[in-house]
DNA sequence: CTGTTAGCGCTTTCAA
DNA sequence: TTGAAAGCGCTAACAG
């Protein structure tokens, strides 16, 4: 069987002889119409198997029901929540979605944007591949005289005036630094000559976040009396930095009172460092922020800031929805605070 | 700063005075004029932020640079492996990437093939919400009839003739089989009176792919004398059923011989209800389909038989591309195998 | 090498 | 309630 030619709402008017555009309104505003004309070019249509083609009514109304969602890491389960999210909620709108996943690039990022803007793609949400202040990437400016609406999500480009859905970081460092002084350095005192130290295996020295994170740390650290020296293993988010590094410290320091990893990746590989140092998980208190899936089954503890990402991804499509409505809005920035879970 | 109206190419044209189509060849086929003239139009495109109108063109050509990838599950790592696989190979040859979230639903999914046949999609990567023989949507019909390439991926449709890469199900199974053989069942001997049981947590009994594992293992356990019961408790692949239908069999049956779980999530909730009921995990031999992602850090060893998402989606992807050019090309099945990991 | 014309499929005037 | 004409932005086909 040829395929057959697509069929378009002239066919469907010939079908039942009326013209283009009655069937066109019997379709997107039937109260126009006849309700018997309406039925019969319904009829019609499903018969011959009509489609409205997206592209010709995109390029009518110079608007389009598409939301582009960017970022680095799809498979990141955190990420991977946020889209169900996004997801869930924007077809709840009519918007589809377009995806891209930057894999850490600064030009299939840049790529990205192009071709949303090419798709005239009514909003973006968008993690950029870094924070850092030296990340300063073309599109911004392109965007900003677009008229997309911008939403950026977790993360934030540096200084770019987009609005935001991100975590609370100060926040996180906070609970982790009060949850670490309640249970693990409860007894130190002022010591000096041998201080308790802090092991804490952070992202990139320039990401925002890590330093959002430490700062949290150290405000409260700084609130008490209690001499806790804190030592930080700069790496990049993923495992096997700190892992390395993790494990040279301990070659090299031996034990510190406690580790805090920064996120799910790198907490896993202090784990994996203590476990090739013969170190069991609940000889040495481990922190992390974000959750170890599924270890409470195995009875390992390791208590961890966790932020509710299927709320950040909604949160980050309700304020671009709102902009898209309204692009004069001014540009918000939603924080997300999560909860320390035991 | 108002919002510029959106600069197309006879606003380029205009400023270098000439007309559209020079423009439109100067960018797409830059062979076809001058050298000088093209730096020109270049310069001038780049200067306006000239951003090419996917809609436009999608429209003139009647083909668009769309792929769509519907799933049932985003959060699945396994899936997103497979989104991040597609994403990846799909960018190299200029295709963007529709996403659809399914949730289960079937009208979700309906919707998804009808948005993507209005995007006129260039193919549709399709892993549906059940293989069951009762799910019949009626987008099938409409697929066929059109001409969008479609690969199946992981899930099939019962008797839809449309090209699919799916795991090796069968063999699986016999590796199950074969490895308990080998490691559990090893000294058991022909005993009806108290044979040794295998419980096997599986997915809904109409499911062919459950079906297929499971008569995998039969197959493998018919080959020898040795004689294993098989016991089958029936899912959906989520957790809480297994956990809850194991944590029963325990507590009626008591401690099978071992536990074969049909994916990540069942063998989590198998495992969880063993613990509930005080078995610790190197008291009973489980293994699994699907890893259970960074056990090996606790020295907790499940057995599994473990598939590459990467590689499924990645094949899926090629055979979507063979078929957009030579939509004539007879469908194809890939299975891919997976590999036991102790 | 560059320009004219026409049309992809749909919808927005304006008119009947 | 329905229709005619025009145009969204881009690119074939055919000139020049």
């Amino acid at each position: 069987m040829p395929k057959n030619r697509r069929v378009t709402i002239a066919d469907v008017a010939a079908r039942v002889g009326m013209t283009n555009i009655t069937v066109s309104r019997a379709l997107n505003r039937p109260e126009m119409v006849k309700a018997e004309t309406r039925s019969k070019i319904e009829a019609a249509a499903s018969e011959l198997g009509y489609v409205p083609n997206a592209f010709a009514r995109g390029l009518k109304h110079s608007e389009s029901r598409l939301i582009g969602f960017v970022t680095a890491s799809v498979d990141n389960p955190f990420y991977a929540e946020m889209i169900k999210a996004v997801s869930r909620h924007a077809k709840q709108h009519n918007y589809a979605i377009l995806l891209f996943d930057t894999d850490g690039e600064a030009w299939l990022e840049a790529n990205a944007i192009e071709t949303l803007l090419s798709y005239q793609a009514a909003g973006i949400i968008l993690s950029p591949i870094s924070d850092e202040p030296d990340y300063r990437p073309d599109y911004i400016d392109r965007l900003h005289n677009s008229d997309v609406a911008v939403v950026q999500l977790d993360r934030t480009l540096y200084n770019a005036d987009f609005s935001s859905v991100v975590l609370d970081n100060v926040w996180a460092g906070q609970c982790v630094a009060a949850h670490l002084l309640n249970r693990v350095f409860a007894e130190t005192r002022v010591s000096a000559e041998a201080p308790a130290r802090l092991l804490i295996a952070a992202g990139p020295e320039q990401s925002i976040i890590s330093r959002e994170r430490l700062a949290g740390v150290q405000t409260t650290l700084a609130e008490t009396d209690r001499g806790v020296a804190v030592d930080v293993l700069w790496g990049d988010y993923t495992l096997e930095p700190a892992r390395d590094d993790v494990g040279a410290y301990i070659e090299t320091y031996g034990m510190p009172g406690a580790i805090f990893g920064m996120n799910q990746l790198i907490t896993l590989g202090a784990l994996q460092a203590m476990k090739a140092h013969g170190i069991a998980p609940d000889t040495l208190s481990v922190i992390s922020i974000d959750r170890l899936p599924y270890l409470d089954i195995f009875d390992i503890r390791v208590p961890c800031v966790v932020h509710d990402g299927f709320h950040a991804g909604q949160r980050a499509l309700e304020l671009l929805l709102e902009r898209i409505a309204d692009p004069e809005l001014p540009q918000q920035t939603i924080t997300v605070r999560g909860e320390l879970i035991e």
